[in-house]
DNA sequence: ATAGTACATTTGTACCCACAACTATTGTAA
DNA sequence: TTACAATAGTTGTGGGTACAAATGTACTAT
């Protein structure tokens, strides 16, 4: 059977989907989804340097609208903290706590065991080769 | 930079990204949503022999809990019928309608065209290596 | 100062989805 | 026949998410 455009592209939301599936399988005991996660990340990633909304949206997957909600949920754990910038009332400010941060350093192993677990089946060159196909369709 | 497992999983989540945008975008004017959309062309698949829940679950993308609203959103738009088996009442007959199929005559090309856009900047070969990179993901 | 505009975030509305509980039907075995 | 289990599908609940409208804030020109 020969492989076209509508084959490459179920293909990529049948992986997606495989993908998903084993990430929030990672995810689940410690009760946070993966878009949680993946804030909770870029929150540690800012090194106490203070994010705010929008930094958060452009460094997401995929963005999204109510990124507010989802910080709501991470507040609410106690995970993070919001307060409003002094020099810009319209801006907030996002932190990641003390709790986040060791959340992240319980989460992460797992989550990397999850990663080597989809990508098991591939070859460190054969990795390669699908990220840069993939690079190509995202531009 | 080197790549992990890590950079494989996220590329293909913004791959996945990508692509429901560009596939969601082209089915806007239809006001149908990607699910709908291949449960319909499930149905068409049957070539006039009914379907049931069950069949329609084992061939979507994601197999969904509850397929029965996805459905029930075709009726509303009379692009699907349902009956009861008379055979075995507790089963359901599926059909997809004159409607549904004139809709998926003027919806297929646009589709198509999406396909295309989305892999556009892949060869014919690399193409089939992304397929089956991603095929030995998916066990 | 004041009005108009752009920006940052929040809220409202309407879906979509997973999971579990539920109803209805059929099969089976004492 | 009656009781119990298995099967097919639906519904309730609790989230998650997108899009649009609303709110609050800051900047700009008059």
């Amino acid at each position: 059977m020969s492989v076209g455009p509508k084959q490459v592209v179920i293909s990529i939301l049948e992986t997606n989907c495989k993908v998903l599936e084993v990430l929030g399988h990672a995810l689940k005991p410690f009760e946070i989804s993966l878009q949680q996660f993946n804030v909770l990340r870029i929150l540690r990633g800012q090194k106490g340097v203070a994010a705010n909304l929008s930094t958060v949206q452009e460094r997401m997957v995929n963005r999204m609208s109510n990124t507010t909600r989802i910080i709501d949920k991470l507040i609410d754990k106690e995970y993070v903290e919001r307060s409003i910038c002094k020099n810009n009332r319209r801006k907030i400010e996002l932190f990641i706590t003390e709790e986040g941060l060791s959340l992240l350093k319980k989460v992460d192993p797992i989550v990397d065991q999850a990663e080597a677990e989809i990508t098991q089946e591939l070859k460190s060159s054969e990795q390669e080769q699908l990220f840069s196909l993939l690079k190509k369709i995202n531009v």
